[in-house]
DNA sequence: CTGAAAGCGCTTACAG
DNA sequence: CTGAAAGCGCTTACAG
């Protein structure tokens, strides 16, 4: 199109100011003038820019949600959430892959910051790193930051994690309750996330005295197989495994059945997230459960918080429980 | 921060131009000159405002993406390689929930023209009504519009589609071909897509002088489950299933073994989509590959040359493929 | 090589 | 109840 309010004032016989008023549905504009510049409005299909408006009020309306890969099933339900409570609001979602290095997450903060955005979600622990600090400091000082999973001890920054280290422990002291000694860890990617998970597992095998066994798989099924395949050739004794990652879970119990192994009363399997996954795998995945939903809840209601304060700054933890299903 | 182009220029003893000509990379200014902004720009953190840049030049420098969830894997895809490219070249993606009801996804059509993308993609059939036709129309005659499976004869809306009344009879010919005599079809939501889906269906049954048996479910796992059961308990003479989304398919195929049946012995199955749930399930299911990665591709590719001319119209379209598993 | 001025499309005191 | 003017933070002819 390429109408301005000018041109609408000029259409109505009014000025611009009278068109802007009747636009933000100002008190004090006489009724058939508002409504001659309403219906030219209409009839023009008249749309207001957003950036122009912006300008002025020195506000984008604008949140920047930044995740590593957005096809992630994981992080997007953040994503979901805040999109659609702020839509409502006039807010649009800056929704951005930040990449997996440090520097190129840092880099998308600088972004966002050119783009002025009103707040900005880091989704992942994986954005808890020394770049994507400094860039905050440097670029984002006064804009409310909502950390999900992750947390800098930054005034600007307020943060929901899980509490995964418990989370872990928890399913190891179950294995092991159950009667389970050869009790293995399928770890992933080198994340803060993936280390408090780890970290559990060790804290849990040295409390109960057991010798820990932690293989690493890359975060991809077939990966995952292979490396599940390769832990239990080389511990034909391990007698259950706990995954950083449900879907590593599911296609390492496929690789099981394939050994002609039983799940459980060979092995027992217990995976991490409660993903969709999950409960759609045969044998259903036994899990522990992030709480994804609660922590992407907390991160929606603290950014709206944020958005109104601009002094607001709180910590949340969530803490995970355990979802028995089929393969323990 | 709050630093604009004037405070640089102030502090480096230059005017505002001479900052912007740095900025910009602008060539005749004197090294010295050049060095010195420079230094100031960075030690101050500056970082220039893209809504105050972009009324100026007359572009956002923003996509508008509309996916009616972006927690939909089979949506998400389309975003993803598009955000990912276009940064590359400068372009923020505005990835947006449009919904469900056809009055939401127009409306969302309106957000896009106040923030003046320089381009939209529609992603999903369910875009295909008219009242989003008519928000094109209204609001962004002039816009290019990229849609991902599926159409508009409207001169500024490129799309790719997939022909998906054939990938659906060719699933049934192969069912028919392995001696299969009665082939169900499991529906899912009236979406454009699904319908086509079913057209190809009806089509082959009819062919193959076959009676056609039709039921539907909601997209959800648990609906899905209920809707097999019913349907083989109705029909118990069913030997095989063709289901209009992956998803269905595996939750369906749960169902089937819950009831004591082999697959594919007693009952064949075959999906749609070839999504990661496919290679996932156990068994593995055997999916009619609807190419996403073909038609977001494309959809990609199509964009960039719609931001380059305005004029550019096509329309493509990709042809599904069976991938054979163990559920055939 | 550099600066003053106009303008992008709005909003908002201020004046009447 | 309404309008003229200034200003939001930039860029870009134009002039020197």
């Amino acid at each position: 199109m390429g109408l301005t309010i000018y041109d609408i004032a000029r259409e109505a016989g009014v000025s611009a100011s009278t068109v802007s008023r009747v636009i933000n549905s100002r008190p004090g504009i006489r009724k058939s003038t508002r409504e001659r510049v309403e219906r030219i409005l209409r009839e023009s299909n008249f749309s207001v820019s957003e950036a122009a408006r912006g300008l002025v009020n020195q506000t984008s309306r604008m949140i920047g949600i930044l995740v590593s890969d957005i096809r992630n099933q994981h992080h997007i339900e953040g994503a979901y959430m805040i999109e659609q409570h702020f839509m409502q609001k006039g807010f649009c979602s800056l929704i951005l892959n930040a990449g997996e290095s440090d520097e190129s997450k840092a880099s998308y903060i600088r972004i966002l910051a050119s783009r002025r955005v009103n707040a900005a979600v880091l989704v992942g622990s994986a954005f808890q790193n020394d770049s994507v600090r400094r860039a905050i400091e440097a670029y984002m000082p006064d804009t409310p930051v909502i950390f999900q999973n992750g947390e800098f001890s930054l005034p600007n920054v307020s943060s929901a994690v899980a509490d995964e280290v418990h989370g872990t422990a928890e399913a190891f002291s179950y294995l092991f309750d159950s009667g389970r000694r050869h009790i293995a860890y399928m770890n992933s990617n080198d994340t803060p996330s993936n280390r408090k998970k780890l970290d559990g597992y060790l804290k849990a095998a040295a409390e109960h005295g057991m010798e820990a066994l932690v293989a690493v798989s890359e975060d991809s099924p077939e990966r995952s197989a292979e490396a599940t395949a390769a832990l239990i050739a080389a511990h034909p004794e391990t007698d259950a495994i706990i995954y950083a990652i449900d879907l590593l879970a599911v296609s390492g119990s496929r690789a099981i059945l394939d050994m002609g192994l039983r799940i459980p009363d060979d092995i027992a399997l217990i995976g991490t997230d409660n993903s969709p996954f999950s409960m759609l795998s045969n044998p259903r995945l036994s899990t522990i459960d992030t709480k994804l939903r609660e922590l992407s809840t907390a991160c929606s209601e603290m950014l709206e918080k944020a958005i109104a304060d601009p002094q607001y700054n709180e910590h949340v933890v969530v803490t995970p429980s355990l979802v028995l299903r089929e393969t323990t």
